[in-house]
DNA sequence: TATTAAATAGGATTCATTCCTATTTGTCAA
DNA sequence: TTGACAAATAGGAATGAATCCTATTTAATA
């Protein structure tokens, strides 16, 4: 990202902020800056650890919560998964993920296939849709050669 | 569920864990047949207070363990959530789920035109997809009316 | 610049899940 | 039918993630 796109982000952060009355931390600056360049989907303790490289006095819960303010005002996506530590996803474009479940990679794709889905009538009426995404899950290249899936807890969930 | 379909079930469930080496004992049989009744998506938790009424003496980790094994055999399936305690889902018919981040309350809902969308054609040789669900978050009836979500935690995931 | 509520740091706590291991038990073959 | 044996279980301990608590700091505002 050049220098000015760069901070024509920042800007918008901080007007999101605004919006929500929420105050301009160096901390909540710090993250969003870090969180808009993963590619890989990562949980707080990810994005703890790449924050205080450069914050070294910020805490894991001010990561934390602010990854889930910033989820709640949507500047960030929470991702549906079978299990472990929760996942950020700060692309907000409309778009869909494969899950691994042998290294529990998250692999992005588009298909405006998928985006131009209706939602059935009937559902309308009782539900109000924020988002709809198609969650895939399968092995990735890599697992489908090893295989040998013994371990129940590899086999549902990524496991380090 | 009359009394031969459900034994038809429970014959189909031993064939199922001998075709995998399961033993079959009567933890596993009381879960399964606890658990085909579930029509809710319950957590680990929930089907060992289930089963402990008529298993009084059986261990919150063995349910969650069988649980865990009746997945990797296909004979549940683990639902894709945003956090909370993991949720199983005895339904394993081509189905797709609604989220009501207010109150958590998963709904089940079908559509043929979900189910014959394809998979990018770019995407199958890289990845082995087994399974393909759609996610839709939003609020049910109740919570729409409700509203005032003002507590972070609540508006990202069902908390007690 | 003083006020004030919001936000933070850091430790404690809670909750879900997994691990450990002595004991029990299902299965199979003699 | 019984004995051997590996698989499964019970129950408690340990772990890991998320949340909570509260004294302190700080951004925003006038
Ligand atoms: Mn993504
Ligand atoms: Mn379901
Ligand atoms: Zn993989
Ligand atoms: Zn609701």
């Amino acid at each position: 990202m050049q220098n000015d796109k760069l901070s024509d982000c920042l800007d918008q952060f901080i007007k999101h902020c605004k919006k929500f009355d929420l105050r301009i931390t160096p901390q909540r600056c710090a993250i969003y800056k870090k969180l808009i360049k993963e590619e890989n989907h990562p949980t707080a303790e990810e994005m703890f650890n790449i924050v205080r490289k450069e914050f070294p006095n910020i805490s894991y819960d001010t990561v934390n919560r602010t990854l889930l303010t910033f989820a709640e005002i949507g500047l960030v996506d929470v991702v549906s998964t079978k299990g472990g530590p929760r996942r950020f996803d700060p692309d907000m474009d409309k778009h869909h993920h494969f899950h691994c479940i042998h290294c529990g990679k998250i692999v992005d794709f588009y298909s405006d296939e998928f985006d131009n889905l209706g939602i059935p009538d009937y559902f309308q009426d009782d539900f109000t849709v924020y988002t709809k995404r198609v969650v895939l899950n399968g092995l990735c290249k890599k697992c489908r050669k090893k295989k040998g899936l013994k371990d129940r807890n590899i086999a549902i969930q990524n496991k380090k």
